[in-house]
DNA sequence: GCACTTGTGTTATATTATAACATACAATAC
DNA sequence: GTATTGTATGTTATAATATAACACAAGTGC
């Protein structure tokens, strides 16, 4: 997680952190207009771009949404779980997925650069709530 | 793979399996007119949606796209490698990759039901060639 | 026939994202 | 001090992806 240049992406980091369920570009646009009431689309884009670059923010895939990245150390690939019940993400540092993952795709010649591993279940909370209603 | 249950179902696996570049809902929908010149988005979402149930068709959640699957002998979690320079995207079977993910998720307590597992790079050919164009 | 289910048709609209070009403003060079 | 450059943002329009809501049609079981 590196730091945030301009006003804008902090603005962003900071409503993503308010929480730990992802946003949609929209929601934040929406967020950001009580401060701003004239901000369009492509700022919001522009400034996820950048944050995402700089690994201070991820992407969910699976989901068209973005979080806030929570790990200190590292900016690369991680691996979210996503809570099919109570939309939380968490974030880990799973060194022994991306080496399993690295064998089986060298074998095949493929050179990777980036992963994407998003997984979706319930999260510990939403799994003992369900389980006794 | 499952057997696709309709004709709209068949004539989408047909198209999607005459190349291993992943197509879009809409790239598909306008193969799709050249023989049925009214169908609209909701038949090829429903379509896609019951093939992917199916485990007929994989979407590419980081591209908003769709493939056939390739494998005959599993419905469940594939790890998918995505060419950034051709766009092919190869299926890879990978128990160990599963069995670290799902190591490294049980130990927050999370149950997973799904992943998304996307490698992005460069394939054998396309590497070989990049490194002497 | 009649109810029921399943797939499709149809219309409209929601959601997510980007293109293209204009403007603002700070930093630096001159 | 002003011209130049680079970067962020503003602005307008539109592209691309996806779904809601309701109607219709064909098959199946009774």
């Amino acid at each position: 997680m590196a730091k945030a240049g301009t006003t804008m992406e902090k603005q962003i980091l900071a409503i993503l952190r308010r929480g730990s369920t992802p946003l949609s570009a929209y929601d934040i646009l929406g967020e950001l207009r009580d401060a701003h009431p004239k901000i369009a689309p492509p700022t919001v884009y522009r400034a996820l771009a950048r944050l995402k670059e700089a690994g201070c923010v991820h992407r969910l895939e699976s989901k068209n949404a973005y979080v806030s990245c929570r790990c200190d150390a590292h900016h690369g690939a991680s691996v979210l779980s996503i809570c099919n019940d109570c939309g939380n993400v968490e974030e880990m540092l799973a060194e022994t997925v991306l080496e399993a993952l690295s064998t089986v795709t060298s074998q095949s010649g493929f050179a990777s650069d980036h992963h994407v591993i998003e997984v979706h279940g319930l999260c510990a909370g939403c799994n003992v709530n369900g389980s006794q209603p």
